[in-house]
RNA sequence: GGGCGAUUGGCUCAGUCGGUUAGAGCGCGCGGUUCACAUCCGCGAGGUCACUGGUUCGAAUCCAGUAUCGCCCA
């Protein structure tokens, strides 16, 4: 670009690393983001808009699905800022606990290194090392994102603010007795070294082994009998060591004889008892089953039921812990080897057969989940969830898409105590302390308990838990630990509730419900009125993008290439609300030559300026008294896109209001807008002050666009909108900028709507005939057109534009239809529409004009169209001689099908005629 | 096993409260060197709205069921 083409104001080929360069900073310096920056345009009385980020995890770089995200808040803030109100975004980073070890606990054994070998101090100062960077990496692509982000508030869930939160949280939920501390049957990982919570194990379908294994009779004597033995089935032998119990089902005839008789369990020599219980499947292998709860959730219940034995048998690290006897330090498939081998030997391993089953597995390591007892801190859910639920139902917080709600309650409904203890380093550590007799004294003094809170033993005797709390502890007291809680913070009494949620669909119980039921818990209002749910990004073949399969699409990659704004429209547009969406290539030029379009299209309205408007003239209304009908109609399109968008974002339907936008732009302002405006922009017969009313019309529909458009492309808006003149009311900035309002939605004008449909019917209709006739498109082509005395006035005022577009000289507009049809030629074009009709007849010289055989594809044009417009009143016809349907629909369609019938029925006619002659 | 979603032109997707002739982008065909844009302009072809039944004057849209695919929960 020269300086020249730059000094104009914009380059004459739209580069996005130009074009957005230096914006972002230009925002951040006029401090546009905060509500109460220095550059905010609050709107006295305004109600704030709030929105907490969901805090992306600092294990790495962001990806698409965090694009899409954050340009759908931004679209909802930016909204918001341009309507005035107080509008708080505000950023977050979250600690991701396990997430965060299972990436750095890779990078460590590259290096030789492990969790073990640092030992928990230098492990942690890597951690830290790891997440500055990402951190900055993080904040660095969100400015690329081009998201209005209020930095100065930017929070991590590790904080110290955050941390408080957590410790205090906790203190009050373990006083309200909604924490405590048991034994219970945990889901173990071995890879990750540490419990999960039910949401974190994936259930996965594996073809596993069914064996089927004698357990002899004890007799009550203690003989083992060698004659008679129950067969059970079982897809874990080796937990056999843990078992206490044989059970079978109480209708089980086939068992009946030996309900209350002693089993010997093998290689433990554990005499147990076989007991009967509803729980167990009679259909399931032998119908009999082994009881092993400390390792199974159904044995477990049933443990409980009959009073049994809980006897663990394996370690933290997977392997047969001393209650395994011989089978001690082997690991657990190693085990599983030689105890059926050992079974086998004494004939005792009886069948083996595929089985079909459910394993879990840990959602971020893949390795198998060992349920194992363990001392654990749990979160009584159920008071919780009820409050929640009553939240939604009673519609003071509202999910959007509705149908989430279903699952939602469900979910609710269902749901069990949450276990928060986390075998890992990484993250806030439990704040509860034990003393040697087994007291626990919980306190959120960051320095601990001075003393055992139950006997008064001094702090020096007491231990602290070793665990930490899962992630989504801090992350469901995100809403509040944001804005300073447990403070009674400015921030927390100004923008407590927050006002949208927006996440993805897949956290909604992980996150979501959490941030509910605390929210609710500790500030006694839910923490939004209202949960948007969005979709999951997919690759071109809806495959979920994951970083181990490859298919990952580098948000900043595409920035690179096509831009922000291209990228944030390709996100966004032919989007529903909820649904998932494929991420393709096309999507992505479609976007950038859209980007590419509006940019021209300003290009040319600021390079159309009148010579009697002076280059730097602040912006002015066009005179309404010499407004021609193109003009009045441009002016009413965009007010009926403004109210399309204004309709669709208050339906979070942003996918809608896209398409709307990208339809006004290219189809409406470029196709018709300016295409008609050209004509009367370089009418050197008018007067300058239609032609200055031509142009200001122009400015002020590009301006309107621009601010519709804003908070979906912010930085092309923002830097056309820069160049474009500003009334002296205006901001510098477009991001605060005012909305269009009810000025906007006045220009609505019916009878311009009417006329200029008239034109472009027309002016298509002439297109289509000379191009299905093959006629050379250059040429001058002398048209005449019937029109009614009224539609006449409108075609007259847009004369030179029809000239124009249709290519049509001299063109004859005829006040009757005797003297359209005296005055057309043989052999001309028809032209028949349900409003106008007209001739293209063949040039009045010598030149083009006509090809041998245009006649010939005119009538078969002509037959076709008949066909298709006969076919139509025929249906039209069958409508309004059904009396039910004019009796029972409403007036307004009732008429709009005669309307229709007798436009039709004259088509046809005039279609015929020509046909005819 | 329960729930949710999807099924609309060759591909990717919209489609608001049930209402005129179901739309868009890409792709395809024909044509185009007009000074905003070839990342463009003009014209066109292409759809039994998965299937079956129902409600209704009228169904892509509402109801019931079926099929296929995907997801969530157990």
């Amino acid at each position: 670009m020269t300086e020249a083409q730059q000094s104009r104001g914009l380059a004459r080929v739209y580069d996005p690393g130009v074009v957005e360069n230096g914006i972002y900073e230009r925002w951040l310096a006029a401090d546009a983001f905060a509500p109460d920056g220095a550059g905010s345009r609050v709107r006295p009385g305004a109600q704030p808009f709030v929105i907490i980020q969901p805090p992306p995890n600092v294990t790495g770089a962001l990806h698409l699905g965090h694009a899409f995200t954050a340009d759908l808040e931004d679209v909802m803030v930016r909204h918001a800022r341009m309507n005035g109100r107080p509008t708080l975004w505000l950023p977050g980073l979250d600690h991701a606990s396990i997430a965060a070890q299972v990436v750095l606990d890779r990078i460590l054994d590259r290096e030789g290194e492990s969790r073990a070998s640092l030992g928990r101090e230098r492990y942690l100062e890597r951690m830290w090392a790891f997440v500055n960077a990402t951190r900055e990496t993080i904040v660095r692509q969100s400015h690329r994102f081009g998201s209005s982000l209020d930095w100065g508030r930017l929070r991590f869930t590790v904080d110290e603010t955050s941390s408080r939160a957590v410790r205090t949280a906790f203190a009050r939920l373990y006083r309200g007795d909604l924490a405590y501390r048991t034994e219970a049957l945990a889901n173990w990982c071995v890879g990750c070294q540490t419990t999960l919570s039910d949401l974190e194990v994936v259930p996965t379908p594996e073809t596993g082994t069914l064996w089927t294994i004698r357990y002899h009779v004890v007799d009550p004597d203690g003989t083992v009998r060698a004659d008679r033995w129950i067969e059970i089935a079982t897809t874990r032998p080796e937990t056999l060591l843990g078992d206490v119990a044989v059970a079978v089902h109480p209708d089980d005839l086939r068992q009946r004889d030996l309900v209350g008789a002693q089993v010997l369990v093998p290689f433990v020599e554990r005499v147990v008892p076989v007991i009967s219980d509803p729980v167990v499947r009679p259909e399931f292998g032998t119908g009999a089953v082994k009881i092993t709860p400390a390792h199974d959730a159904d044995d477990y219940a049933t443990g409980r039921r009959h009073e049994l034995a809980m006897i663990n048998v394996f370690d933290d690290a997977g392997r047969i812990n001393e209650n395994g006897e011989g089978y001690a330090g082997l690991d657990l498939a190693e085990a599983r080897r030689r105890i059926l081998a050992d079974l086998d030997a004494r004939g005792d391993l009886v069948g083996a057969v595929a089985h079909e089953m459910v394993i879990g597995r840990c959602q971020r390591s893949n390795d198998v989940i060992e349920p194992r007892l363990k001392t654990q801190w749990f979160i009584r859910t159920k008071p919780l969830a009820e409050r929640a639920l009553k939240a939604t139902r009673s519609g003071q917080t509202r999910i959007v898409p509705e149908r989430f709600e279903k699952v939602w309650e469900h979910w609710l409904t269902e749901i069990r105590d949450w276990n928060v203890s986390r075998q890992l380093w990484w993250g806030h550590r439990i704040p509860a302390w034990y003393c040697p007799d087994g007291h626990i004294t919980v306190t959120d003094d960051p320095a601990g308990p001075s003393a055992c809170e139950i006997c008064g033993r001094p702090a020096a005797e007491l231990r602290q838990d070793d665990d930490i709390f899962d992630t989504w502890f801090s992350s469901g007291l995100w809403p509040f630990s944001t804005l300073g809680w447990p403070d009674d913070t400015n921030d927390l009494r100004r923008f407590y509730p927050g006002s949208v949620l927006e996440t993805g669909y897949d956290i909604i119980f992980f996150w979501v419900a959490r941030m509910m039921m605390l929210g609710i818990y500790f500030l006694d209002r839910p923490p939004f009125h209202t949960v948007y749910l969005h979709g999951m990004v997919r690759d071109a073949i809806g495959k979920k993008m994951s970083k181990t399969t490859g298919n990952v699409v580098d948000p900043l990659a595409a920035i690179d290439v096509i831009g922000a704004d291209a990228l944030r429209f390709a996100l966004i547009n032919g989007t529903s609300p909820g649904n998932d969406q494929k991420f393709a290539q096309e999507k992505l030029e479609a976007a950038r030559n859209f980007a590419n379009k509006l940019w021209n299209a300003a290009r040319f309205v600021l390079g159309a300026r009148p010579a009697t408007i002076a280059p730097d003239a602040p912006r002015q209304g066009p005179d309404s008294t010499q407004l021609g009908p193109a003009e009045r109609w441009i002016r009413s399109r965009t007010a009926a896109t403004a109210a399309a968008v204004d309709r669709a974002i208050a339906d979070y339907a942003f996918g809608e209001a896209t398409r709307v936008l990208y339809d006004a732009v290219w189809s409406e302002l470029c196709d018709w807008g300016l295409e008609l405006a050209k004509v009367r922009l370089a009418d050197a017969s008018l007067s300058s002050g239609a032609r200055e009313a031509t142009w200001w019309t122009l400015v002020e529909a590009l301006d309107t666009n621009l601010r519709l458009l804003h908070p979906f492309m912010p930085f092309l808006t923002e830097a056309i909108w820069t160049a474009t003149p500003h009334t002296p009311g205006d901001p510098e900035l477009l991001i605060v900028a005012d909305w269009p309002g009810p000025e906007v939605a006045i220009r609505h004008d019916e009878a311009a709507e009417a006329e200029v449909g008239v034109v472009i019917e027309l002016v298509r209709g002439i297109r289509n005939a000379r191009s299905h006739a093959r006629l050379e498109p250059a040429a001058w082509l002398p048209v005449d057109i019937a029109a009614d005395p009224a539609v006449a006035v409108a075609l007259e005022a847009l004369r030179p534009a029809v000239e124009r577009l249709a290519r049509a000289r001299p063109l004859s507009i005829h006040p009757t239809r005797d003297a359209f049809l005296s005055a057309t030629r043989a052999g001309g074009l028809s032209v028949i529409g349900s409003g106008v009709e007209a001739v293209v007849g063949r040039a009045a010289g010598s030149t083009g004009g006509g090809s041998p055989d245009a006649a010939a594809l005119d009538r078969e044009r002509l037959r076709r169209e008949l066909a298709t417009a006969q076919a139509l009143l025929d249906a039209a016809r069958a409508r309004l001689a059904n009396e039910a349907f004019t009796r029972k629909a409403p007036p307004s369609v009732v008429e709009g099908a005669r309307v229709r019938a007798t436009e039709l029925a004259d088509q046809v006619l005039r279609l015929e005629e020509r046909l005819g002659a």
